[in-house]
DNA sequence: TGACTATGACTGACCGGTCAGTCATGAATT
DNA sequence: AATTCATGACTGACCGGTCAGTCATAGTCA
């Protein structure tokens, strides 16, 4: 026990009490759940910068500013912490987007707009890497490769379904074929996510752009009357 | 190896020697490439179904019914030989399909046979599997992305574009745009091989199926008149 | 309020297993 | 006999997980 380490100093004061300034949150349990977010955040990075089995305890330890065994108390070891890790980062964004389509308009911008929010809230943030992550280790993780089925890819598929047969109701979408295969509907968006991720640095990609034109491709060309 | 004690049969003379001995290879550099090779499809094997870093050498060497020494003799590192697989594996690949298309009949059939072909050699087999692993992995091994984009990704995108433009030239592709994204015409085709691996045991695609509505909605109906 | 104690969050040195890479040994080939 | 090839026991670094000890905080009492 030479030094004393700065510790306290560490965090970033969160603004609530004007008159002290106190860099670590006061509370016991808020300053728990500050380190459980620090380290989920940590451990988010790492895994999608080196995936599962290269990633270091102790590298997600010291970004996250907490000491290895900190990670134990709050997680039973590194595979269920994975897994966790994976839910967590999942359950917002699902739930944003589930409440999301006000029904009004045509099927083509109510599409539009789905898909958009979807590629400016996953594929242009980590989240998009998460996507990537889920697809590299899905195979050695059944839970999570199930969890993502049951939670995003089936609801996903559904709801697209729902819209595409609306879409053929009303008239919008003439290839009725699709019904069966919603994927056609996210494929595009789904390999912006990919191409972002791996080729980004040789030819960047215009994810809105090319979604338009796909949409374009399904419903007609812009019929703005 | 029950190797009988015969010669070489490399003799440059008339066989003196007897003109025996092909069951099992006789000549030592046949052996070696066949041992090499047995080493490549074990790593393959292996480094699909875990990953590069949680992939053990002695597992691919056991695998390939080869001490783990042996590995050295044909590889330099652990690394560089996921690198030259990587390789080794695509090459061929790409030169089976580079020679496919002979310049005839309609775009939308050149398409057909074309993605049909990577569904057949590519989607349903262990190279669907690199597909993923390459995803998966390149952004660890920028060796590997980077070839990976020359190699398939760019050769592969100029090609498509070039369909598309005969194909808008020739009146059978409407939409203008898809010529500036490419990407779409093989989304389906991408997802498919993503979608097998990962969800077939919740959900199979049928992938042929999926890609002629896909064509459909790019070429408009099946018009054989 | 101040002093004293109990709690448990947090730490990080340590342990034991694992695995990439090496190399002395022996076998096969020339 | 000399050379080339293959082997697998071995080494040492590395890393997941543990736990005895520390100390800020909350609780208790006067």
């Amino acid at each position: 026990m030479t030094l004393k380490p700065t510790k306290t100093v560490v965090a970033p004061a969160n603004g609530t009490s004007g008159t002290r300034a106190e860099p670590p949150s006061s509370n016991r349990a808020a300053r728990a759940a500050e380190r459980r977010q620090a380290i989920i955040e940590a451990a988010l990075e790492e895994f999608i910068a080196r995936g599962f089995a290269a990633t270091r305890l102790d590298d997600i330890a010291k970004r996250a500013g907490v000491a290895k065994g900190t990670i134990y108390l709050h997680f039973k070891d590194k595979e269920s912490m994975f897994e966790e890790l994976v839910r967590l980062v999942i359950v917002p964004v699902v739930e944003r987007l589930t409440k999301l389509p006000p029904p009004a308009g045509s099927v083509r911008d109510l599409v539009e707009v789905f898909a958009s929010t979807f590629l400016r809230e996953v594929a242009s943030t980590r989240r998009g890497d998460l996507v990537r992550l889920i697809v590299a280790e899905g195979p050695r993780f059944p839970a999570v490769a199930d969890f993502y089925y049951r939670e995003v890819v089936q609801r996903g598929i559904a709801g697209m379904r729902a819209l595409i047969e609306l879409g053929i109701a009303r008239g919008e979408i003439r290839e009725k074929g699709l019904a069966k295969f919603p994927q056609i509907l996210v494929a595009p968006v789904l390999i912006s996510v990919i191409w972002q991720s791996l080729f980004e640095r040789h030819a960047p990609l215009d994810a809105q752009a090319m979604l338009r034109v796909h949409l374009d491709l399904i419903f007609g060309e812009r019929r703005t009357t």
